[in-house]
RNA sequence: GCCGGCGUGGCGAAACUGGUAGACGCGCCAGACUCAAAAUCUGGUGGUGGCGACACCGUGUCGGUUCAAGUCCGACCGCCGGUACCA
């Protein structure tokens, strides 16, 4: 393979750009905000692996775009960061004994490198680091915010504890896999225990996460995950009345019309109320129940088996809708941590409830009948959970199913044994770890009592520590720096407290790392209101689809606590979100260290060079799905810009180029200018090439056939668009000019084909002057030899000739 | 199961509001250059049949709408991602 000059080249233009700050921004007033654009990467996590080749497809699509965006006038923010408190450098720091902050600083500073080699044009003097102090001093202040607006809490809850991370986990930080629930990170058994958290009152926030969505330029998919995560349900809660008369049970139901079904309760095995209601007939297997259900953890309780289990307490209660006597059981299919813990179960239309009462041989009653069928009265053989109308319910029978809802949910209400309720599967976040590598909680515990650290004594420093090891008691290895913990209490008392030991989750500082990068250096706020208001909100944010549900929901939720104290003046924070589809390996399985398939960009722009790279991962496929890597096809874009660089090194000419190549560049650039637009790379890399191919065939080069197609190609392949500018005997950057313009005139052919079809099926074709009109053309297609052959002896029953396009003969 | 997305040559993929399916790239074939090879340049390349002009078939499957369907509608199949006893 022929090579051009890539390194050197690459390596002055790099140079250049540091030494002459080109791609640094201010905000300066006289640039209209619909001009001015926020155009966002999401930073990385700085591990010992350096960069994937995955960093890198994001980055150059934002990159191409903010080039562009810069070539037509708009003032563009882009900047980078890094995503540095986190659990491998601490993993590391235990078995090594480094100190996190130097390996993660040195895997910063190969990161920077490795995306500095790649041309991007951030503006680096805005770059931040969440692991630096005068960053995470204002992650502290956003958590006092939270604290004082009551958004913050501690309560003791039934958490996921990991044993071999030492730290507690978020609900969103636990996956359920085959082998029972596992920490996301590392893949390690969890487990659930009740432990003091501090929690952040996101389900507070829960309807407007929900509605804020509605606005949202996302896909689809990430906004119907975050839907879902948030999981709002409205229905009914309803109180059950005990027939001992020693109290009641309230249910939450979403389906208060099947009330008249409800032949039996189940409540949670943890529910407080089991203990009470027990009888003693019932109480040694209720125990034996329990018991079973804990060891249990939610392994089986979840994964395994269909199969239900549970055990009657004995207890009676009423219904209050027919004044039936129903048993209460207890069962692990019951969560305590949703709706109040306990159900009604209506057998007749709930799976789950069907199952159950067919194993313990409860009753089921039919309580809706299908729409189109309201009589029928049959025998369930499995539960009807479609909506129809509602029978056997009384004076609420023949209700359609929606209305009957509503109606009986006005009766329970004046009743007073009943009302509308919403329920949310989002849990409030726990907020806490016990890690050392994270930001310290503000928060002195005097006495039992929480008191958080004025701001103005910010930041609460990440003291240094002995060992890195979590102590296993569920305590951070903080709580080992007795000096650090002991702290005088900040209420002014004079009395000595504790320093609160736990650390941030990760998710802290990556919540409002773009509204740091608006003000990066400001030591009196997080970010000058004017700098704010310049600024956001971020019009482009790409990254990846993993962050679908975690950081994406924390971000905005921190943002909406932010507007609501009058801190930023948007409610949302990221107008457009794409997620970059994932690069898989040469055979399209995912790239991993087992596989030996992974790619190591350095090496990439060692032996193609960092615009091939860049142009390469433009070209495989749009920008949103998941591709394959292919060494052929990035040969093929790195030969392309071969060509492009000897097309270069022939002598240039003045003068007027054909016609047909000055339209050609016209359409290319119409083309360039709408695809790059709209992110699809790969259509405008190949319209370049298409040009290019043409030049290659004229018999010499024109400079004003030439010039612009520099221009055009320079956000692409950056490092070779400056040289070349600059071969043209302009002053660089390249990056300053203006993009160019095309001429609509010049974008249309003076002659077009037209399809000439007998029948729906391409017979013919002929040359017609563009803008021929209908009617001629049909008599042109009726003349046509080839028309007339396939026409003669059948009946032209229509003709449909539409210009510039085709001509379609219908014959019978 | 539910939610979201995707099915087009040997491969990655194009195709604007329905209007020449397969642009561009890879691979492959041929020619030019060369003592030769590589590199480079030029041309060809969906399948089947035919010496050929051509004909037929072809965008996961089946059906529908239309002069015309990769594109619209209905049913189904397959793959990927997410989620899962959330009452």
């Amino acid at each position: 393979m022929s090579k051009y000059p890539f390194t050197d080249i690459e390596q002055r233009w790099q140079a250049f750009w540091e030494e002459h700050q080109t791609f640094r921004v201010t905000e300066d007033p006289t640039v209209p905000k619909e001009k001015r654009r926020y155009i966002l990467d999401m930073f990385p996590y700085p591990s010992a692996a350096g960069l994937h080749v995955g960093h890198p497809e994001g980055y150059t699509a934002t990159d191409i775009y903010c080039r562009f965006l810069r070539m037509r006038g708009y003032a563009v923010l882009h900047p980078m960061g890094f995503d540095s408190f986190g659990l491998a450098a601490e993993t590391y720091a235990i078995q090594k004994g480094t100190h996190p902050r130097t390996t993660t600083e040195a895997n910063i500073d190969q990161f920077r490198r490795q995306i500095k080699s790649l041309g991007f044009s951030y503006d680096w003097s805005r770059e931040v680091s969440t692991h630096k102090a005068d960053y995470y001093r204002w992650t502290q202040w956003i958590f006092l915010k939270l604290h004082e607006r009551g958004l913050a809490y501690v309560a003791e809850v039934p958490v996921w504890y990991c044993e071999a991370l030492g730290t507690v986990l978020a609900n969103e930080e636990v996956l359920t896999t085959p082998d029972g629930p596992r920490s996301e990170r590392g893949n390690h058994r969890v487990e659930r225990r009740p432990l003091r958290q501090w929690m952040l009152k996101i389900t507070e926030y829960a309807d407007r996460l929900l509605e804020g969505l509605e606005g949202l330029d996302w896909p689809e998919s990430i906004k119907a995950m975050q839907r879902n995560w948030i999981g709002r349900s409205e229905g009914a809660n309803v109180t059950f009345p005990l027939a001992d008369e020693s109290g009641s049970v309230e249910v939450f139901t979403t389906r208060p019309d099947t009330l008249f079904g409800a032949t039996y309760m189940v409540l949670a095995p943890e529910h407080p109320l089991v203990e009470r209601i027990t009888t003693p007939e019932q109480r040694a297997a209720v125990n034996a129940y329990r018991e079973r259900t804990n060891l249990k953890s939610d392994l089986e309780r979840t994964e395994l088996s269909k199969e239900k289990s549970g055990v009657a307490t004995g207890a009676v209660a009423i219904n209050p809708v027919n004044g039936h006597k129903i048993p209460v059981w207890i069962s692990d299919y019951i969560l305590i941590s949703y709706g109040t813990g306990a159900i009604m179960a209506v057998p007749g239309h709930d799976e789950r409830d069907f199952e159950f009462a067919t194993q313990f041989g409860l009753p089921i009653v039919r309580v809706v009948a299908p729409d189109d069928d309201p009589d029928n009265a049959t025998e369930l053989t499995e539960a009807m959970s479609a909506y129809g109308v509602s029978v056997n319910s009384g004076r609420f029978s023949g209700l359609p199913t929606a209305e009957a809802k509503q109606k009986i949910t006005e009766w329970l209400e004046s009743k007073g044994i009943g009302s509308k309720a919403v329920n949310y599967k989002l849990r409030d976040w726990i907020f806490a770890r016990q890690r050392y590598w994270g930001e310290p909680i503000p928060v002195v515990e005097c006495d039992g009592e929480y008191v958080p650290i004025p701001v103005d004594q910010l930041p609460v420093l990440l003291p240094e520590v002995e060992s890195y090891k979590p102590t296993g008691t569920g305590e951070s290895p903080l709580a080992g720096v007795e000096e650090w913990v002991r702290a005088e209490c900040p209420d002014g008392s004079g009395r000595v407290g504790r320093r609160e030991t736990s650390t941030m989750p990760q998710w802290a500082g990556s919540c409002w790392y773009y509204l740091r990068y608006l003000d990066p250096h400001n030591e009196h706020e997080f970010a000058s209101r004017d700098k704010i208001d310049y600024w956001m909100p971020v019009d482009l944010y790409v990254g990846g689809a993993e962050h679908a549900v975690l950081h994406l929901l924390y971000a905005r939720f921190w943002h909406k606590v932010l507007f609501d104290i009058g801190a930023v003046t948007t409610d949302e924070p990221f107008l457009r979100l794409v997620n970059q589809g994932m690069i898989l390996g040469e055979g399209g399985v995912k790239m991993s260290k087992s596989l030996g398939n992974v790619i190591n960009p350095d090496d990439i722009v060692a032996e193609f060079g960092a615009d091939s790279m860049r142009m390469y991962e433009m070209f495989m496929g749009p920008l949103e799905v998941a591709k394959p890597w292919s060494t052929n096809g990035l040969a093929g874009v790195h030969r392309f810009l071969d060509r492009v660089y000897r097309l270069s090194q022939t002598d240039i000419v003045d003068g007027e180029p054909p016609i047909e190549l000055q339209r050609l560049l016209h359409k290319t650039i119409r083309k360039v200018t709408d695809d790059t637009d709209s992110l699809a790379f790969n259509t405008a890399i190949s319209q370049m090439m298409i040009y290019v191919n043409e030049l290659y065939k004229a018999d010499a080069l024109y400079r004003a056939l030439w010039e612009p197609f520099v221009l055009l190609l320079s956000p692409y392949a950056p490092h070779l668009g400056e040289q070349l500018w600059v071969d043209l005997g302009h002053e660089p950057s390249v990056s300053k000019q203006s993009w160019p313009e095309y001429d609509p005139a010049l974008t249309v052919d003076d002659e077009v084909t037209i399809v000439l079809q007998v029948n729906g099926k391409v017979r013919s074709k002929l040359t017609a002057a563009t803008g021929t009109s209908a009617q001629e053309l049909e008599r042109l297609a009726l003349a046509d030899d080839r028309i007339i052959e396939w026409t003669t002896g059948k009946q032209v029953v229509k003709i449909v000739a539409v210009p510039d396009k085709l001509v379609n003969v219908v014959v019978r």
